[in-house]
DNA sequence: GGCATAACCGACCGCTCTAGTAGGATTTAC
DNA sequence: GTAAATCCTACTAGAGCGGTCGGTTATGCC
């Protein structure tokens, strides 16, 4: 697996927030109902997209967390990294100034590292998955396959 | 880490067959030496290639191991999946017939997984980078010194 | 002020996977 | 026969995952 499944109850948890309309804040305890999670394990998880400046909290009676910003501006990469820490392909791959990659193997050979081609190939490719879907988009496909059911409530309420 | 060293080291290992220009067999113990990789631990990883056709071995003396194929025919999806096992973005994703992408959540909820989007983009993504290079590649650009900016943007960009 | 609610924090725990190691059995060239 | 090599199974230390638990702090409401 390339992931685990922090990235996927966070993302979850991240899309729940966005669902929300109103600026108030949602509780933890009402996300791990609505998404079938454990709610002591979803404290971990927001304790990471908080640092990351991604949720704001108030805390005490009727708190809860929001986005800190609209759905719209908020990238995926930076939600799964917040949630699983530095993606790299390997092990070997650190991130450099200027956007370099050195591979912890290029120095013990007498020829460059012959995986690093491919690895800089597939973190590209995630990268731009990643970066090139935003919350929003999320938010709506989730609530597009949703069978109408705002309207089957509004009508039956 | 998206993979472990066993991605690592069997491409690494596979490489180094690829760099070979006769039809003799490599023994495991130079290609341990020559990447510097305990050898113990390369037997079992060619023991996955050479379960998955990748390579093929000749035992006993003056033993060792051979690519399959030519080197321009193995795609580094094959090899890859072979070494880590089905790469899948997310334990919930299965194979499903017809190439269709099943999520063991959409079951469970009255809406459709919000992060089916997401990861279905990033095996879009870690798929075309692996199954867009192939070792013929790897092999020439170990042999090259410097990474030229084609390369690495090159087919699978 | 007291109470319920909810964020916050750190310790712990069973499990699986990783990255090997070890020891032997089998096959083959010379 | 012997050395070189593949092949096979079992074992292990350590790390990370997926939680659980207990307690602390902050806040709205009566």
């Amino acid at each position: 697996m390339l992931f685990s499944t922090k990235a996927e109850y966070g993302v979850r948890l991240m899309v729940e927030l966005g669902r929300q309309p109103g600026s108030q804040p949602v509780s933890l305890g009402s996300v791990a109902e609505a998404e079938n999670l454990p709610l002591s394990y979803l404290e971990h998880l927001v304790a990471k997209l908080r640092k990351a400046g991604l949720v704001t909290s108030t805390r005490g009676a009727h708190g809860g967390y929001r986005l800190a910003k609209p759905a719209a501006e908020i990238k995926m990469d930076t939600v799964v990294e917040a949630l699983e820490g530095q993606i790299a392909p390997m092990e070997c791959f650190h991130d450099a100034p200027e956007g370099k990659v050195l591979c912890s193997h290029e120095s013990d050979g007498d020829h460059a590292c012959s995986t690093k081609l491919l690895w800089m190939r597939v973190q590209g490719g995630v990268t731009k998955a990643l970066a090139g879907t935003t919350l929003a988009e999320l938010v709506e496909f989730s609530t597009k396959s949703e069978p109408t059911r705002e309207a089957v409530l509004g009508s039956a309420a």
